[in-house]
DNA sequence: ACTTGACTTCAAGTTGACTTGAAGTAGTAG
DNA sequence: CTACTACTTCAAGTCAACTTGAAGTCAAGT
């Protein structure tokens, strides 16, 4: 059994970052002692896998999601493999962007506009803007407000 | 030349964002037909680069720091190449995350918690948790607070 | 000349993920 | 028994990156 403090420091995160995961109902403390709130060992492996949730771009909605509320993780296997998928879209375009960083960090063309290789980059620059649900926030803020997001007045 | 619904339409991003990026600096208007804006065709470039860089995973004032206020992009190739390093470690990251997430679908461990690969999932992920400034926006947040962020209440 | 509709400004609102601050409480050391 | 300190709650603040809304303006078409 740990405290907010044991916890904090095994875990790195600040207490106030604790509390509030238990708030959103991502942790759950098993009781207190007089105020204070007293953890399982296990929420440490649990805010691991929070945090590697939020290393692969996902909110803590989400990660709620998946994480259930059960003791035991039980995560949906479908799941895990549609957001491993995901991730790897991720990581394609990321190697995109580098290499074209590392062209345009050493291309001699007298305006990066009229390389080639740039150019390359803008254009998967402009699919990567396009692509709605792509996993971060303003896609997500759109599919919750019900999305007539291009018109910009009525 | 072009007006802004024109800009909009072509470069994808609504006039709302359009105006922000000019209020922020990152684009410029050259001058205004009655009150209308009216832009050079090469802030469409400018755009797919502003979106390349948050593609990258780097803030609009990082960007605005790259590219510079000058009509040419002009980017220090150091910086770009350091940025290209930046990403190229991210992608490590990413790649971990997604050869966890992959193991975890098909683990038939009895619990993930039990599972080595995942034990070694979260190492990761504690390891990108205590990491600061990896570019993500609390790490900014933080730099700009100036840093005493551990401390939960004095 | 007048209407129209696409633009304009400016302030305020939104979202996610927290942090901060004030004010209160309780286990423990002395 | 009293201080002390580390916890507690709750509301409010923050930050980036935009969006939304109200109210105004102006160029162009009829």
């Amino acid at each position: 059994m740990l405290d907010i403090s044991e916890l904090s420091r095994k875990s790195g995160a600040p207490a106030s970052k604790l509390r509030y995961y238990e708030e959103v109902g991502l942790i759950r403390s098993v009781g207190r002692k007089g105020l204070r709130r007293v953890f399982e060992p296990d929420v440490l492996p649990r805010l691991a896998l929070i945090a590697l949730g939020q290393a692969a771009g996902f909110s803590l909605a989400e990660i709620r999601g998946m994480l259930g509320q059960e003791k035991e993780p039980s995560i949906d296997r479908d799941m895990l493999a549609a957001k491993a998928d995901a991730v790897d879209r991720h990581i394609e375009e990321l190697s995109a962007l580098r290499d074209g960083l590392r062209h345009a960090a050493t291309c001699t063309a007298p305006s990066h506009l009229e390389c080639p290789t740039f150019q390359r980059l803008m254009r998967i620059a402009l699919v990567r803007q396009g692509a709605r649900g792509r996993g971060r926030k303003q896609a997500r803020a759109m599919s919750q407000k019900g999305g007539t997001a291009r018109g910009d007045n009525t």
